[in-house]
DNA sequence: CAAGCATATTCCATTTGAGACATATTACGC
DNA sequence: GCGTAATATGTCTCAAATGGAATATGCTTG
């Protein structure tokens, strides 16, 4: 059982989940997207089920498959507290960029919520 | 070269990057701390610096690593799209409880907004 | 400059995992 | 039930990366 870590490491895997952002998508569909071998996609994708990443559904002859929430939360959650590692030096960029080009205007909308 | 995603996937890396939030340390500290051999803090410390997620000053004949800004921003990046997978699921959560618990106060401030 | 400590590097053995190909399974239409 | 399409699995090989031990480099102090 890899970890969260391990799983998103290949990028195969990860455009696979890129494609999954958009919509379901049955393994034939994948395969063609990514010009990558059937038995490939299968295998990665049995590799994102069993970590939970994904899920299918069966529809004929074909399986869809569609993203799990939570499975990338773990990430993020590891990724917090780095978070305001970098934040303070954006933050700072963005001062300085604001005071530099239109200092009347009030532009340059929320850049990292929503 | 790996990518940033290959750097993260080992666990010692991602612990001797998680000892680096609190204040930069010198090899002999993440040794002794990770309870790891020299040799390997030194080489995890090579691919992490050859990546630009740490880097070092020398103090006498210790090297002092610190962390990088920036660097674990990548994956922040390439979470984004996933994010607002769950979040629609929490929020839902959310909702759930302030209906629960305390339906008449304002409790429960921003929970991911800094 | 010799000795010693802190860190880096090299070499080797092992393992892990992905790619390629062949083959098995399962469901459908006829 | 047969042939066929869609997907899964098994096997083999290969490259890469990790761990471990030994060794090299570099700085510092006496």
């Amino acid at each position: 059982m890899p970890s969260v870590f391990e799983i998103i490491a290949e990028p195969n895997r990860r455009a696979i989940l890129g494609l999954l952002i958009a919509s379901e998508q049955s393994v034939g569909e994948i395969e063609r997207q990514l010009r990558m071998p059937q038995p490939a996609v299968s295998k990665h994708l049995r590799v994102l089920r069993d970590a939970g990443f994904v899920e299918a559904s069966v529809d004929a002859q074909r399986r869809l498959y569609r993203l799990k929430p939570d499975s990338l939360q773990a990430v993020d959650e590891w990724l917090a507290p780095f978070r305001r590692f970098w934040t303070a030096q954006v933050d700072a960029l963005e001062r300085h960029l604001d005071r530099m080009d239109q200092p009347e205007e009030k532009k340059r909308p929320a850049r990292r919520g929503k």
